[in-house]
DNA sequence: CTGTTAGCGCATTCAT
DNA sequence: ATGAATGCGCTAACAG
């Protein structure tokens, strides 16, 4: 049936414990010894048990990466920097102590994040990455901090990376913060600067860190010019005059919620976008509706992800480090980088003034 | 310390084995005693130990997902479908009997590719979906056809899904194929329908199943139109007049084989491209030669990842039903869904004709 | 440097 | 419907 260690030792003329030291080369072992197991390790075709050896060894060589959307390349650059870092080394070709990295996909679904942490933590992983905003709603965050306590309790490393550690929770490793806020403001700072006096922003899903910092970002940069902006108040009156709507992180909701800006404010020169794949949608409106970009109206983005630089005009957008902070997140959770002081770093973002910016008509 | 499954039988005053029984809830259990060991299990927090049930079961609730390049939608939106097939019941909290469905990035990779079968096999993942071209080298594709047997052998439910199947390799539950070569087809028929002759083409990376099948489309179109092309040969004077060019399946490369193209061949008045990414930076090398989009060149994509619709002007391509056929991939792993006659099923797909491609000038 | 021993935590017979 | 007993395959002390 199906080969175990015992066979190899067997064959090996070595005791089991030895043909284990071998495949996990953390103890001393003869040169010969090594050959000899190894040889029969390649003969019978064997492949380790991983339960077996995680139930012994009690921790498994299994990483988690959280993510709130697969499909979009946001995560995925970062995911792929991180699994780069801790599966990549080209193995052997036999699979020697590599780790397995594997991507969580959770839709954005607090549950959905919840499950996934409990089959980590019950496959005894190593270490898990947390990517992408998180939902600001407190029954969740509680739950979330108590579930993060447990996984470390039982040694899995836990490094956030795209998000904002927790309040009250030593349970991390590491958060790797980006600027969301910095970046928001000096992208408006960037459009007043051009001009621009009545800019609408089409937010991200509310409740999610990432949506409320960019956009305080903005409103920061609104309120320094002396232009006044405030929570849109849902379903008020006010609220449906705001210049700012919420939506998906989707090309849909762009489009959508541009349409929508645009009739309660015709006036509009300027629409940002809560990133870019929401501006392509908005791009997409503003043009249905005869408008030149960005002639009549600036589009702008956040991310910069490999597209923007080829939407027509060229995207202006805020550079985030993806792949660099995955990366980074990634040796984090090996433990091959030292956590930066107090366990959080906040990771610059850089503004790309491109094209699809420049001054209202008449400026 | 950590709490076991005795712990859980003790408060709840039943044995181990009913606690196991009420956890699997594939055995009949007295509801009142189902109540307090559920009971039992939240007032202790208790997680179940998946090493140690994997090794009693001589099984997983893993599903392992190997996608080429994580940060390409084109695997993203497959690997997202699928995964939401498998684990997206929206949980009961407590995470039951979920499988958990783990995305693995190869990179492309051959060697990290059965590296992570090995982990997976290792693992004793209850199923495998490969996703997307396979490499054509018979080593490499010898290697896989004995390790998926060795999975198939040891219980694992193999599905490729994007991929054509294994030759003679019954080892393989489903394998769902996209209609590469009838795409490349009409894609090109489209073309030459509207007039063009001259055709460039940015083909995939060389020895890539999908590469290879959608230029076999675009020859049997030209060849039908009395346009004879062959297989170019690299490094003779002969390859480096070709209007094949190959590279990675990204921006840069459309962008640089584009140029060499309109160097080769100036009266080019059409460039397909591998897929829709490559397109993109096609349509900006085309652009920066001054050459307008479609009225000088027509430019055509593949794949209809979402941002195509979204080009300017907007893309024509071929689209794939990914979200479908990744979610039919995740339910044929699972075992929810027959299997196609013969484990084989072809996708088709199909011509969307858009803004990107006219007639040549002067037609 | 290598062998011996003793569990890791659970699923699953077999009883009852 | 429930309990008792056995072993899954491996790692980690502990000897030597």
């Amino acid at each position: 049936m199906t080969v175990t260690l015992a066979d190899v030792a067997a064959r090996a003329r070595v005791s089991p414990a030895t043909v284990s030291r071998v495949l996990n080369g953390n103890y001393p072992v003869a040169a010969a010894t090594r050959e000899r197991v190894l040889r029969a390790v390649d003969e019978l075709d064997y492949v380790l048990n991983g339960p077996a050896s995680s139930l012994a060894a009690a921790t498994s060589d299994l990483v988690g990466i959280l993510v709130n959307d697969i499909a979009d390349p946001f995560f995925g650059i970062m995911a792929g920097a991180a699994q780069t870092e801790i599966g990549g080394q080209e193995g052997t070709g036999r699979a020697g102590g590599e780790k397995l990295a594997i991507v969580c996909n959770t839709g954005g679904s607090p549950e959905r994040e919840l499950t996934y942490l409990t089959l980590l933590q019950r496959q005894r992983a190593a270490a898990v990455i947390l990517t992408g905003g998180a939902l600001e709603d407190p029954r969740h965050t509680a739950a979330m901090t108590a579930k993060l306590a447990r996984l470390a309790d039982a040694g899995t490393q836990v490094v956030l990376c795209g998000r904002p550690p927790l309040p009250d929770s030593d349970a991390i490793v590491a958060a790797l913060a980006f600027d969301n806020r910095g970046g928001g403001r000096r992208l408006t700072e960037h459009l007043l600067a051009l001009g621009h006096r009545r800019i609408g922003y089409v937010a991200g899903p509310l409740e999610r860190t990432t949506t409320r910092h960019r956009l305080e970002g903005h409103w920061a940069a609104m309120a320094a010019a002396g232009l006044s902006e405030r929570w849109p108040a849902g379903g008020t009156a006010e609220g449906r005059k705001s210049l700012t709507v919420h939506g998906p992180y989707t090309r849909r909701s762009g489009y959508e919620a541009t349409l929508e800006l645009l009739r309660r404010a015709p006036d509009l020169t300027a629409v940002v976008a809560a990133n870019d794949t929401v501006a392509l949608g908005a791009c997409a409106a503003v043009r249905e509706q005869g408008l030149r970009i960005p002639q009549d109206v600036s589009v702008a983005g956040f991310d910069d992800l490999p597209f923007a630089v080829d939407a027509v005009p060229a995207l202006t957008t805020v550079r985030l480090p993806l792949y660099e902070a995955g990366a980074r997140a990634g040796r984090l959770a090996m433990g091959t980088e030292t956590p930066p002081p107090g366990g959080i770093a906040t990771i610059a973002a850089e503004l790309m003034a491109r094209a699809s910016t420049a001054p209202p008509r008449g400026n």
